[in-house]
DNA sequence: CGACGCTTTGAAGGCCCTCAAATCAGGTGG
DNA sequence: CCACCTGATTTGAGGGCCTTCAAAGCGTCG
């Protein structure tokens, strides 16, 4: 049932020399908050950030940690995890270029809420506290503008609570994979690859369940036709499938 | 076991004339984004706002109607309800005089994400979008305030989200009736009174649970002594009892 | 005081978790 | 290039927490 035995996900890697001023300002022009800022201001605003290079696996920063830095992944993947006291991880989202992070706690508590590792190797940009909110002072605009980001990241996180509570699990993870083949699909053949390391865990700890349960519900969909995967990979070969599954069939 | 037979909420009637220049004045400085506002200013951004009273179980607006203002509640109790399309009901918060709501869709979406009805009667100021935008280009630092409130509203989204994910109901319920206590709570006696009416469904619809298992666990509190309870109201006797309960036991 | 609606209680059943163990993919070192 | 090793995935069995459906108790309010 399963298309390939080796994953089709890609991995490149990342040089340094990428990160440079030209590729800065292109990255920092894909945040959705700066983008409308002109190129002059933009080099204003990006003398503020410096960047850093982090290998699969590496902490970006944890929980426990002082939030002094708002961030803007340039290259690569991230993600965003909760650790419970139980030990139980939830993963948060899984963050593609251009997307910021950390922020949350620079305005509210002192402290980061969840961790952040580098899910693929990845290249990250970094600003202090005092710098952007300077930069939100001279430019009102930009303070609007991350309004209402992060009010699109409550609603979003709005109804990742209503799922929880209202859909079982087959329904949750059909939900997660679309989310996810929607923002890192890549066509190949006539599936659609979720360009991503994406393991039984990722997906169980994405909808709240264990590991057991969400291999027993892919294997489900692959027996139904609609997503081949193997080890950290999925790719969706029905959109149509899962999403009647997430309607209720 | 039940200390009363009557509700010991109170349910103060709410007169027009309350909404004078003076009150207006006082809870527009009670939100946390204009408390630093010199009078001068707060009655500039006063003449954006209209006051407009509700009646309980009045709709103040529908989860599908367009986003157009920011609201403030002023006097009495409001709660935010997500409706699903499975008829389940999702109590997200119960909001006190000073709070604001509505915002999230202004900003975001065209459409609000949730329900708003006057949980008591109530009155409601209101503000429009352009009106609104630009308090804030004008003030930045009203900006730069909101931003870090919708930081830490995403962030107690997600400890709800954590909450669904790694506990029982049984901590479930002991967690909102403490956060609801410090929130609402009036010392009477030896007990912290829940003062606002609070049914089963309600707690139930904060949980994500039914109202037959919240009346269950309810009860259940009720024998060891950690809470009294009667039609619609709760009172806390034992902190202590709950927060055993909410790490575990 | 009578009806409505909130609350309580019981019973049956399903979804999902946990523990355990087998299977398999991919990388490593000889 | 092949055997081995590590870690991901799959599969099974048993059980617990909660849901759902029903029906009986009781406050409150007119």
């Amino acid at each position: 049932m399963k298309a390939r035995k080796t994953s089709p996900v890609s991995a490149p890697r990342i040089e340094t020399h990428q990160c440079s001023l030209d590729v800065r300002l292109e990255k920092l022009s894909l945040v959705p908050f700066f983008q409308h800022l002109s190129r002059k201001t933009l080099e204003t605003v990006n003398t503020g950030f410096s960047a850093h290079h982090f290998e699969q696996g590496d902490a970006i920063y944890q929980q426990w940690d002082r939030a002094v830095y708002l961030r803007i992944l340039v290259f690569g993947a991230v993600r965003l995890i909760h650790h419970t006291e139980e030990g139980k991880d939830i993963l948060l989202d899984l963050l593609q270029p251009g997307e910021y992070f950390g922020t949350l706690s620079l305005f509210g508590a002192g402290q980061y809420q969840e961790s952040a590792y580098a899910h693929t190797d990845c290249c990250v940009m970094t600003i202090d506290e005092p710098a952007f909110v300077s930069i939100l002072h001279d430019h009102a605009d930009v303070a609007v503008k991350l309004i209402g980001i992060n009010a699109k990241r409550l609603g979003r996180a709005r109804n990742t609570i209503r799922d929880l509570t209202t859909s079982n699990v087959e329904r949750r993870i059909a939900n997660v994979l679309l989310t996810l083949a929607e923002k890192f699909g890549s066509v190949k053949m006539d599936e659609s690859l979720i360009d991503l390391p994406l393991s039984r865990k990722d997906v169980a700890d994405m909808t709240g369940t264990s590991t057991e349960t969400a291999s027993r519900i892919m294997r489900r969909f692959q027996q139904e036709g609609y997503i081949s995967s193997g080890r950290q990979w999925v790719a969706i070969r029905s959109r149509e499938g899962l999403t009647a599954v997430m309607e209720g069939e």
